[in-house]
DNA sequence: TATGAATGAGGGTTCATTCAT
DNA sequence: AATGAATGAACCCTCATTCAT
C-alpha cells in the first residue's frame, strides 16, 4: 500500500505542475485532483495544504535542476556548462508559468527560500568556474546572475517568447556577461 | 461635489496601487477601500470592475512613463536618454509590484493592450535614436528591448531588488546592449 | 417651487410605471430617476421608500380605473358596462407587468390592501347591476370576479397575449359568467 | 456516500420549494440552505446556479404532473379526466407560489421551455379526448386552455385562494368551457 | 429643493479544507 | 489509504438609502 501511496504522490505532483501551467494561478485543487485521476481527499492526504503542494513542486523542480547542473559540469568545459545551463533554463521556463504566478501572489515565497538557497549554491559554483575560465566577467555575483536568470525566465513565461526572441535576448545578455569591464 | 468625487477617484487609484504593491494580486477590493478611506461602494462607483481598476492603474502608469520619455528626449543626448530611461524604469519597478504581477498572471493583459502599444511606440523611438547615435548595437529590435525591460522590472519587483542589485544587473545588460558584433 | 415639485412627483411616477413595465421587478431606483430626468435624490424626496413608490403607482392606477368604471356605468347598459370593463382591463393588463411582479415578490401586498378595497367596492357595484339586469349569473360574488380578473390579467401580462388569445379566453369566461346554473 | 448525497439533493429541492413558497422570488440561497439543514456550499454543489435550482424545481413539478395526467387518463372517462386534472392543478397551485412567481418574472422562463413544451403535449392530448367526448366545446385550443390554467394558478397562488374560492371560480370557467356555440 | 456621490448590508458564488463513508 | 460530499469564510458586486454640497 506504500507503493500505491508513493505513486499517487508523484501523480499529484505531476498533475499539479501541469495544471498550474495551463490554468495559471487560478488553478483549483479539484482540477489538480481530476487531472491526477484521484479524489480530492487524496491530494490533501499527501499535501495537507495548497502551500505544501507548491513547496513540493518548487523543491522537486530545483532538485532536478541541480542534477542537470551536475551533469553539465561533468560533461563540458566551464564556459559551455554555464551558458548552456542558462539557455536551457530560460527555454524551459515556459513550463513553470502557474507556479511562478502563485509564488508571486501568495505570501509563500519565504517558504521556498530553503530549497532555493540550496540550489543557489550550485549555480554559484557553476558561475565561479566559468569566471575562473575567463568566460564570464569577474565583477558579477551569483545573485546578479540569478536575478538575470529569473527575470528572463519570468518574462519568457509571461509573454510567451519564441525561439527567435530567446536567442536575441540571450545574445545581448551573454555579451554583457562576457564583457571586459 | 464633482471635486470630492475627483479627489476620491484619485485616492482610490493611489490606494489600489499601494495595496496591490503590498498584498500582491490577491489584494481585496475591501482592502483598497479601507486604505483609501472610503466605502467599498465608492470603489465600485469609480471602477465598476476590479479589472477596470487594474486597467486604470496601468494606463495611468504608462501615461506617466510616456511623459517621462518625452522629457528625457528633449533634455539630453540620445544615448543618455535611452540608458537613463531604462535605469529609471527598472528602479521604479519596485513600486509597481502588484500591478505587474497582476498583468503577468491574470487574463487581464488583453484589456490593456492599447495603452501598452502606445507606449511601445515611444520606447521604439527612443531606441532608434540611441542606435542612430551608435550607443546601442543595431541588431536588437524594440521588442527585444521591451522584453529585457519587462523581465528585469518583473524580477526587480518580485524579488525586491535594492539599488546595488539594480546597478549590477543593469551594468551587465547595458554592456550587452552596447557590444559591437 | 411647489409647482416644480408636483411636476417632478408626477414625472417620477410615470417613469416608474414605464421602467417597471420594461425592466420588470429588477428595475432599479436609478433607472427610474434617469428615465424621469431627475436625480436619484429627487425620487427619494418624493417617495422615501421604494415601497412608497410602489404604493403610489397602485393607488394611482386604481384611481384611474375607478374613474373609468364610473364613465362606463353612466354611458351604457349594465351588461355592456360590465363586460366592456372586464375586456378593457385584461387588454390593458400588459402595462402593469413589473408592478405586479414586484407586488408578488416583496411582502408589500398588504400595503396596498386599502386602495384595492376601495376599488373592489366599485367593481362589486358594477357586477351587482349586471346581475340585476340578468347579464351575469347570480351565484358569483365580487371576489370571484376579481379573482378571475386578476388571474387573466396576470397571465395576459406574463405570457404576452395577443388580441386573438384575449378574445378566445374571454369568450370562454364570459360564457361561463353568463351561464344559468 | 452517494446515498447521503442523493438524500441531500432531495432535501435541498424540497427546502427550495418550501422557501420559494413562503418568501417568494426574493428567497435567498442561504434561507434555502438553512431550511434544508445543510451548508450553503451543499446547495451549490447540487445546483451550481440559482437558476439551476429553479429549473430543477420546475422540471420536477412538471414531471409529477405528467405522471398524474397519465394516471387520470387511464382510470376515468375523458371528461372526468380533463376536469379533475384542471381542478387538481389549480388547487395545488397554492403550493407552488414562489416558483410560479419566479417563472413569471425572471428571465428564466426560456430555460424551462423544454419541460413546459413536453407537458403542453400531454395537456393537449387530454383536451382533445375531452372534446371528442363532447365534454368541452370544440372552439378552444390547447393554448387557450393552458392560458386559463396558468392564469388561475397564478392568481390562486398570488392571492391565496381557499377551497371555496377555487370551487366558485372553476365552476364559472368549467361552464364556459362546456358551453355550446 | 435638487443633486448625485458615498455608504454598506446583503446576495450569489467559489474553493480550500474537513470528515463520514 | 482513498474517496468525494459537506462546509463556510471570503470574494466580488448591487442597490436602496443617506447626506454633503
Amino acid at each position: 500500500m506504500r507503493a500505491d501511496a508513493r505513486r499517487n504522490r508523484a501523480r499529484v505532483l505531476a498533475a499539479a505542475e501541469a495544471v498550474f501551467q495551463e490554468a495559471g494561478a487560478a488553478a483549483t485543487t479539484e482540477q489538480i485532483a481530476r487531472r491526477a485521476g484521484v479524489g480530492i481527499g487524496t491530494v490533501f492526504r499527501h499535501f495537507p495544504t495548497k502551500s505544501d503542494l507548491l513547496h513540493a513542486i518548487i523543491t522537486d523542480s530545483l532538485e532536478r535542476l541541480t542534477v542537470r547542473v551536475t551533469e553539465l559540469e561533468s560533461h563540458g568545459d566551464p564556459a559551455t556548462a554555464f551558458y548552456d545551463f542558462f539557455t536551457e533554463l530560460v527555454r524551459q521556463a515556459g513550463e513553470k508559468h502557474g507556479v511562478m504566478a502563485l509564488l508571486a501572489q501568495t505570501g509563500e515565497a519565504p517558504a521556498v527560500h530553503k530549497p532555493i538557497d540550496a540550489w543557489r549554491a550550485t549555480v554559484e559554483r557553476l558561475l565561479a568556474r566559468a569566471q575562473a575560465a575567463g568566460a564570464v566577467r569577474p565583477d558579477v555575483g551569483g545573485d546578479d546572475v540569478l536575478a538575470l536568470l529569473l527575470g528572463l525566465c519570468q518574462t519568457a513565461v509571461t509573454t510567451g517568447w519564441d525561439d527567435t526572441r530567446c536567442r536575441a535576448v540571450l545574445r545581448v545578455v551573454f555579451d554583457g556577461l562576457a564583457a571586459r569591464h
